[in-house]
DNA sequence: ACCTGAACACCGTTCAAGT
DNA sequence: ACCTGAACACCGTTCAAGT
């Protein structure tokens, strides 16, 4: 049984986003994709920004069950982060793409306000996964400390993705990681 | 006297991108600004790659001379550092804009050759001063160690500048940035 | 319930034509 | 040297019409 219509839009919409960003993607491009006409993703999302929106909530959910699977999954502070940059690394190793929350905040005053919304709980999300792991770690640190360094964490790591895609391999990710880490910024 | 028509297509247009990035970018608004047509644009510059190329060489050259200037006004590693985080401070309060290089970076898929050639240049005319004045601070570092350090605090800065764009105010950026600096990343 | 063709106002680009 | 109108193939969106 094949996937439905629905979910193939979201899946090359995905696709698109990730390595192109927002304003580049084109509904009469993702209907070729798909094999129907462009009027018919409007029916399936009246507007691009609902498609965007849709993506952001899907993608930060994805993310939000991993993370939560993976701080059960082992208590090893290190073992914790090291999976967690890996995730980033992912999106690069498959076709150079980024972050889809990573690429959209570049947009953001583009943004309908539906999509800004998902691209702001993509980043609570793994601020606050973030918070609790570097926290547990630096019991001593203070609440508003923690906060911040998670927020330095993920933007640095988002900073590492935008840097590295434009060059030749994911050494140069990996370069900026083991710096990042060898800083002590990972706690 | 009024500065000239290619100028004056310049600014409108370098504002627009570090507001909005390079899909966003319009000719006929463009030419709306400006007082003249869209095809006038095409006459100064032939094609979209082309007026990109020539704001993201011209925002290179700019940088490269006052990182020059900083570096011979100072000594004080602290304020030389201070002073560079300062310069990607300004494109936030200035509207809520984006490093044009930075930004771009989000798309560089997207982007004809010329203008990643720029981009390219830019980060490498970052890396550059970054490793003059960290290894200069940090002696016993070994040259590869220094050239990743270098790319990681580019990495970083821009990517404090992509999360903290989406929020209320610029504390999120400065949190992020002193998190860096608390945790030793730049050196 | 799902899809379509046709229309609308947009876009970058080209080019012959104007001054 | 600099500008323009008109054309081309694109775009998101809407809507009446089909099954």
């Amino acid at each position: 049984m094949s996937t439905d219509t629905r979910t193939e839009i979201m899946l090359a919409a995905r696709a698109t986003v990730q390595a192109h960003g927002y304003n580049a993607l084109s509904f009469r491009e993702l209907a070729k994709e798909v094999g129907i006409k462009s009027a018919s993703v409007h029916y399936h999302f009246p507007t691009k920004g609902d498609l965007a929106a849709a993506l952001a909530s899907q993608y930060t959910d994805e993310a939000a069950a991993f993370f939560d699977a993976l701080r059960e999954s082992t208590q090893d502070h290190a073992q914790r982060m090291a999976t967690y940059t890996a995730v980033f690394r992912r999106a690069l190793e498959n076709n150079n793409r980024m972050c889809l929350c990573g690429i959209l905040a570049a947009e953001y005053d583009d943004l309908p306000a539906p999509v800004r919304v998902e691209v702001d709980r993509f980043i609570a999300v793994n601020t606050r996964w973030l918070v609790e792991v570097l926290a547990e770690r630096q019991p001593r640190l203070k609440a508003k400390a923690v906060e911040a360094q998670a927020l330095a964490v993920l933007a640095a790591i988002e900073g590492a993705q935008l840097i590295a895609r434009g060059r030749e391999d994911l050494k140069a990710f990996d370069q900026i990681i083991a710096a990042y880490s060898a800083a002590g910024l990972f706690g």
